[in-house]
DNA sequence: AACGTTACCGAAAACGTTTGCAAAGAATAT
DNA sequence: ATATTCTTTGCAAACGTTTTCGGTAACGTT
């Protein structure tokens, strides 16, 4: 039994079930029982089993294992990109809560690109995760290759990217109503004359926020001015661009919601770059609490979100899934709220 | 056949060699050859499995694969914190040569924290990870959990975070020479009493760039001045702290390297906040090219560093001494340049 | 006609687990 | 005393590949 230990420690290999049963006396199923506290093995044999594994540190061969049970304890992660702030913080919160589960998490990033995300999709279902969170890609407009995770069984939850076009669980913020209180926030503020830089088209994220906007300005009765609504993509160029052209207009905005800070600070660039006094002349709200608000000045308004949080409830959320043989699709909102700073009067 | 087919796609399941190997009437040994190009196989019907394999799109079973071949296709990375734009940066360029090698990723966080630390590389190691990246916790100041890798001959590469004390390839920067041309730069200017904002003691980065720092002072005749270098952690709290340290001395600095850019922005805020203007009373140039350094101002100055590029490197390197018996450890330094902007005079 | 080569293929044994089933022994019930 | 159950263990068959070791057929060489 030693000179087994001392053979395999110099080979650098690993024990086995087999080397373990050997050196106990014991057949290998009742040692892989013991390890996994199966009640049909004795308590003494449990405990000498157990004991002396972890004495040689014994690990047992995950491969071997999810061959066997058809699991690789595995869950695959999409993000359109990963150097950003609130994918990465996402990221984070799956992280986390996957390794506390002794899940491993395989991370891939589409590159805002359609292409990649299916073939990513389609490699990380044949490689056989148990699971699935995905944040769609801008570009993404349909979604087959979803279909494709469907039939293969693997639970799939969307994250803040989502769309309602495919079976799926989902993790969202409050998009619309943190919209609307960021807009109406702008109006009880006295301003009147408020444009939105909205997100993508297609995405449902720009859909629910430029609803909470034009919800907030029908409210209060003011009436909806199609030229002082833009669509910038998630940049920080878009937000320039559409500052810009906002600032081309016979009548100028006075205030400014965007779909998120990225576009909001491209905005506040050009809005420098030009003269134009922030928070005086022109006040702006942004969406995501990127850190960057806190550095540029004035910081910037916006709406915090739970991200961390975010990415922690889908890993929790894909492994109930996971464990069950059924489930139903759940759509959890989580809250975000807003945070004022410097960019508004 | 089809029969088969048909079965298998409604209960969502995968072929195997052996499904494709009755379809085909072969045995599941040519089957697994001829998809493997294996030169033992006629052309023909090599032709003819690959072919029915792509149509009924088969995926060989990459578990049982990894079993047999005792290697899982998969490299593991563990980096102090993941929302972070230098890591993630860094995990983008692992991320895109390991998915086209076709190799997963298991993103692992250590927070920076030694416990963490050991912890996460044992299970990685456990996990059967086919080669390790790591990016060293700050408070990681003994090693022997990566002698535990080494024993278990997978191959391990240091990456930015850095220590000679444990045996393992590494890819950095050339924090040295950077550090020196930054402060070079600085005296060039005029400046003659410059303070440095040092990393967290122990850490091979602050040692090699206070090196930088001291040698450029040597090298222009300029007295060393112990209270004009304090350690500050890579933080931005830390960066403002030294700075707030530094402006109470009686010779009080007229220009500040430091040792990344989240200090060199915290040393910023100080300075702003008691109304010391940048660059004309103070002159600052960071590390690191976070975008934050293009927001804040006036825009930082700073050491651009090829963070993708030291990903896609140890991403390579590694792939290479997982598929050779028999290799040595290598060195690589990548080259970061300094990028002069507003901060500067 | 006998032998050696070569080209192709298959049987079967791995890889290290998990699990259904049987079996043996102990304990309880009849 | 036998019959029944319960507890504890082991056997062996999976899981889906890869690979070793032959084996067969066809061909060319003596």
């Amino acid at each position: 039994m030693y000179l087994l230990i001392f053979i395999l420690e110099m080979k650098g290999e690993q024990y086995t079930l087999k080397d373990l049963a050997k050196a106990l006396n014991l057949s290998v199923s009742t040692v892989s029982r013991a390890l996994r506290n199966h009640p049909d093995v004795n308590e003494a044999t449990k405990k000498k089993v157990q004991q002396f594994a972890e004495e040689v540190e014994f690990q047992k061969n995950p491969i071997a294992s999810g061959l066997r049970k058809h699991k690789t304890n595995a869950i695959g992660v999409i993000v359109p990109e990963i150097a950003n702030y609130f994918f990465s913080q996402v990221i984070d919160g799956i992280q986390t809560i996957a390794y506390q589960a002794g899940y491993n998490v395989l991370i891939c990033v589409s590159d805002e690109s359609l292409e990649k995300e299916q073939a990513i999709t389609k490699h990380l279902v044949n490689s056989r995760v148990d699971g699935l969170l995905v944040a769609l890609s801008v570009e993404t407009n349909h979604y087959e290759h979803f279909d494709f995770v469907n039939r293969k069984n693997v639970p799939l939850i969307l994250i803040d990217r989502v769309t309602d076009q495919v079976p799926a669980s989902t993790i969202t913020t409050n998009n619309y109503e943190a919209s609307f209180e960021a807009v109406e926030y702008l109006i009880h503020q006295g301003h009147r004359q408020i444009a939105h830089i909205a997100g993508p088209k297609g995405q449902t994220i720009t859909r629910q926020r430029l609803q909470g906007y034009l919800d907030a300005l029908k409210k209060h009765a003011i009436d909806i001015q199609e030229q002082l609504i833009e669509s910038g993509g998630y940049t920080q160029e878009g937000g320039e661009a559409c500052a810009k052209s906002f600032w081309t207009l016979g009548e100028k905005p006075e205030a400014i919601f965007a779909v998120n800070d990225r576009a909001a600070i491209g905005a506040m660039r050009f809005f420098k770059s030009v003269g134009v006094a922030i928070p005086d002349q022109m006040s702006i709200i942004g969406f995501n609490n990127n850190p960057m608000g806190e550095i540029i000045e004035p910081n910037l308004s916006t709406i915090v979100q739970p991200q961390f949080e975010m990415g922690a409830s889908a890993a929790q959320l894909v492994l109930e899934q996971i464990n069950q043989e059924e489930y139903t699709h759940q759509h959890l909102t989580l809250p975000s709220k807003l945070a004022i700073r410097k960019s508004t009067l």
